[in-house]
DNA sequence: AGAAACATACAGACTATATGGTACATGATG
DNA sequence: CATCATGTACCATATAGTCTGTATGTTTCT
């Protein structure tokens, strides 16, 4: 076998997201990751000193992802769109069209899994998944800003609850997706949160 | 000691949701529900055969509950609504209400706990979390529908989507009300979809 | 009415297995 | 050959579930 284990890492974190989206952490065993991950405990517990350790370095690399995929999303966004408005229009568009593409209801969100278990992981873990759903509210919101900053009227506007509602959207897409079996309602969803911004500036307007 | 056992029976079924909603069921020990209903292995195996019955029994009180809620707050909007837009601003707004009064976050919809751990239950069980969902739809599909026979102008909306967005915010409501810690998320994202429908309807008209 | 006789609700010790984790040996690679 | 990466055997504890005992309530029969 070759001396580079950064495969068998991947591999081990693979698994283990696809565990934790189907079973959770708490039902999640380290034995069933070593049976997916076709390796054995060895090399299991040679990356990963304990459970806990490897709980972490998941979200670590599902927050970085995550904030990549934000961040490639807005800069594109700020590329195309004309003006403030079509930025934001724009910005979910992608989403849409990147949910669009899914046939099998997209597995989920670790974020989402790991709240939902949250009284199994520590303080600093907890506090991880907070500051990611504000770094999403804090770029809708910065989008929102601008485009009142336009057009004017944002005095009617709850502009954090919109910013949260891409989110929100989101996040009950996954769950709503997962539990009628049907993949389509995710980009649907976020096609119903684009025409609502939609529908709010160009009333105001 | 008493000879009814009902009470015991749900102090179990309490403490299991709770720790169900902190912890998700894979992370839930039977030895931790018992220790907080504060009885013992004895009671607890006298009222549930074995912890996937827990499981079941939860889910269907839940379910029925869940039943109740939305019945119950729909019969009211029939009441209080004098048109079929109002009736359906009326329902959401019943729900913005009671989710208001919350100081802390919500503790979460034991049908999201189990989908994102669904790999834990059996097939049955995953049949009712989809039909509690088509439920909600069914619901608000009817009342949509209704709308649009009194003022027409549906054609140009995903009726679907719309009647499942309530269930999608209110889920990505409690998800983000707990990542946040601010339980004022959950009414005010119902607010956002109330005038979502109130804007569509009055611009259609 | 009173006491067997029975049923219900629960307690607590016990068991088998699953699970997280360790120790150590072995193979590959620079 | 020295070190990194992995396999294997093993261990301690946690966990779901069982078994037996027991207190309390209910029914029945005289």
């Amino acid at each position: 076998m070759p001396r580079d284990g950064s495969q068998t890492r991947t591999r081990i974190l693979d698994a283990a997201e696809a565990l934790v989206l189907e079973r959770g952490y708490g039902g999640m065993s380290v034995e069933r990751v070593i049976r997916q991950a076709g390796i054995t405990k060895g090399a299991f517990f040679y990356h990963f000193k304990t459970k806990e350790a490897l709980a972490r370095t998941l979200l670590e690399r599902f927050d970085a992802m995550d904030r990549a995929a934000l961040e490639d999303n807005h800069q594109r966004a700020v590329r195309l769109g004309s003006d403030a408005l079509q930025r934001l229009l724009v910005f979910v568009g992608l989403f849409e069209e990147a949910f669009a593409e899914l046939e099998q209801p997209y597995p989920g969100c670790l974020y989402a899994a790991y709240i939902y278990e949250a009284k199994l992981f520590d303080a600093d873990t907890q506090r991880t998944l907070g500051s990611s759903f504000l770094r999403w509210r804090g770029v809708l919101r910065g989008m929102l800003d601008d485009i009142v900053a336009e057009r004017g009227g944002g005095e009617a506007l709850d502009l954090e609850a919109l910013a949260d509602m891409f989110t929100v959207v989101l996040e009950g897409a996954f769950i709503t997706a997962k539990a009628v079996d049907d993949a389509s309602v995710i980009a649907r969803q976020l096609g119903e949160y684009r025409k609502y911004v939609e529908l709010l500036f160009a009333a105001g307007r």
